[in-house]
DNA sequence: CGTTACGTTTACGTTAACGTCAATTATAGC
DNA sequence: GCTATAATTGACGTTAACGTAAACGTAACG
C-alpha cells in the first residue's frame, strides 16, 4: 500500500502545518515517526495522533496537556494496572469535554439571543428609513 | 446599588485572575474600567465582556480575536451600516461555534468508542484473573 | 505620624509554540 | 560526476500572554 507511510511533505500538505511544526512535536514526544535513513515516515498512527493533536490545539488544549491526553485515545494498554488508570483519566477527560459542550451551547445561545434583538433593531431602522422616503 | 461597580480586587476574586490581567487586557482594550481618582472601577459591562473573554480563552481564541468578537455580544450599535457589518460577522462567527460544536461531538463520540473498547478488554482481564484465582 | 494595606505605573523577565536562517547531508536527474 | 531538490540538525529570533520586582501614591488605623 502506498499509503502506509507518508513523508514529511506529504504530511504538510495534508494537514497545513510546516516541517518545523512536525519536528518540534516529535521533541515534545507528541510524534514519533520512524526513520528510512535520516528521513522521517510518518505512519497511520502518527497521522492519528496529529489529527488529535490539531484539534486539541482548535479547543485551546496545550500541547503539554494534549500529550498527557493522547493515550486515552489509542488505549492499547499493557498491564491491567495502567490500562485501569488511563481508562479513569479518559472519565474525567470525557466530563471535561462534555462541560465545554455545555459551556459552547450557552455561548451559541446567548450569541443567537444577541443577534435577534438586533435583527429587530435592524427591522425597526429599516422601517423608519422607508417611512422618510 | 453596592453591586454598580467593582474594584480591582473584587474583580480578581470573582473570576480568579490577578490585577495584572486585568491591566494587561485594559491595555489591549478588552476593557475599559473608569477612574476614581487613580483607582479602576469596573461596571457591569466590564464584568459581562470579562465573562467573555475568558470563555473564549477556553475555546482557544487569541485576545486579538476576542477583541474583535466582543462587539457581538453588545450590538448596541450606533448607525444602522455599522449595526448591519456587525451582524454579518455574528452570523459567520456563529457558523465558526456551530462547527466547533460539531467537531467537540465527534471528540467525545470518539473517546467514548475508545473507552467502550477499553472497558470491555478490562473485563476480559479481570475474568482472566479470577479465573486464575 | 509612622506603618500597614492596597493600588498604580514602568520596566524587564518568562514560557509556549513555533519561525527563520545557516550549514550539512542524502537523493535524483542529466 | 555535477547540480538541483528535499530533508536534517543546530541555533537564534519572535510573538502572545502574562509574571515579577521596583518605586511611588494614598487612605485608614492605632
Amino acid at each position: 500500500m502506498t499509503t502506509e507511510t507518508a513523508t514529511i511533505r506529504q504530511m504538510c500538505d495534508q494537514f497545513d502545518v510546516t516541517p518545523r511544526t512536525l519536528r518540534f512535536y516529535e521533541t515534545k514526544e507528541l510524534l514519533s515517526p520512524i526513520r528510512e535513513g535520516q528521513k522521517r515516515l510518518y505512519s497511520k498512527r502518527d497521522r492519528a495522533r496529529l489529527k488529535l493533536i490539531l484539534r486539541g490545539k482548535r479547543f485551546g488544549f496545550s500541547l503539554e496537556e494534549i500529550r498527557q491526553l493522547l493515550d486515552l485515545y489509542h488505549m492499547e494498554g499493557g498491564e491491567a494496572a495502567q490500562l485501569s488508570q488511563t481508562y479513569d483519566l479518559a472519565k474525567i477527560h470525557l466530563a471535561n469535554m462534555q462541560a465545554k459542550r455545555t459551556e459552547l451551547d450557552e455561548a451559541i445561545a446567548e450569541l443567537t439571543g444577541q443577534m435577534n434583538m438586533a435583527s429587530e433593531k435592524l427591522a425597526q431602522l429599516n422601517k423608519g428609513k422607508s417611512a422618510v422616503a
